[in-house]
DNA sequence: CACCAGGGTGGTT
DNA sequence: AACCACCATGGT
């Protein structure tokens, strides 16, 4: 059901190449910035940390907070997130880097990433996924949705999901993808009704895409 | 004008 | 465990 629905949204809307970056430690920096906001703002904001040279962790570690809320504004949130930029990358720059990072196992890692303050879940499990190519379902409240309205049911624990799509997909590449997918999908996607022509691509869905809004 | 975006945290019931 | 306010800017 699962992997049915990955391989249509695959055909529809193909590959969709993330993580949009050149290295490992920007994708953690973008992984915090895109939070709650949109990858074109967040993208403004890693463009204008690179432009000052602050890429590398031992940079940013050092950054002041003022230089940092100055890049970061357009993706909103800016105080937090430049306290909580700051903080990763003090993490990262004592670790030894990124490279001494991706000697560690991922449980360890993401318990790590999990007690730093601003990385919850599915930001610890976005870094584990697409910085260092661990093969962990990344679960947000899209793909919840995504499985709820793909059974007809009520929301899904984040257990059970990750479970089920474990279940079905397996790999970097395709956790990768599947997740990338159902950002792309959500966004086609009505948000408002539960159950809209475009909001459910499973065939078996009575109101597949080409049926009438309710 | 209202609503929300590739969340997380801290507080209240 | 489920809810809430808050964090803040920019686009529709």
């Amino acid at each position: 059901m699962i992997r049915a629905a990955y391989e249509r949204m695959l055909a529809e809307y193909g590959p969709q190449g993330w993580w949009p970056a050149d290295e490992p430690f920007e994708i953690m920096v973008g992984a915090l910035l895109v939070q709650q906001t949109t990858w074109a703002a967040a993208a403004m904001a890693v463009a204008a940390l690179k432009d000052q040279g602050l890429l590398r962790c031992e940079a940013l570690a050092a950054a002041p907070l003022e230089v940092l809320q100055r890049s970061i504004r357009p993706a909103g949130f800016f105080r937090v997130k430049s306290r909580r930029l700051n903080m990763l990358a003090q993490f990262v720059a004592a670790a030894g880097g990124v490279r001494a990072l991706r000697e560690r196992s991922t449980p360890r890692l993401r318990s790590e990433l999990l007690a730093l303050e601003g990385i919850g879940e599915e930001t610890a499990d976005a870094i584990l996924l697409y910085a260092f190519e661990r093969a962990v379902v990344v679960v947000d409240a899209y793909s919840q949705r995504w499985y709820a309205r793909m059974r007809g049911t009520a929301a899904a624990s984040v257990l059970e999901l990750r479970t089920r799509v474990a279940g079905e997909l397996a790999g970097v590449e395709e956790l990768n993808e599947w997740h990338a997918l159902v950002v792309e999908h959500s966004k086609r996607a009505c948000r408002k009704t539960p159950l809209c022509a475009r909001c459910c691509l499973n065939s078996d869905c009575q109101r597949g895409r080409n049926a009438p809004a309710p």
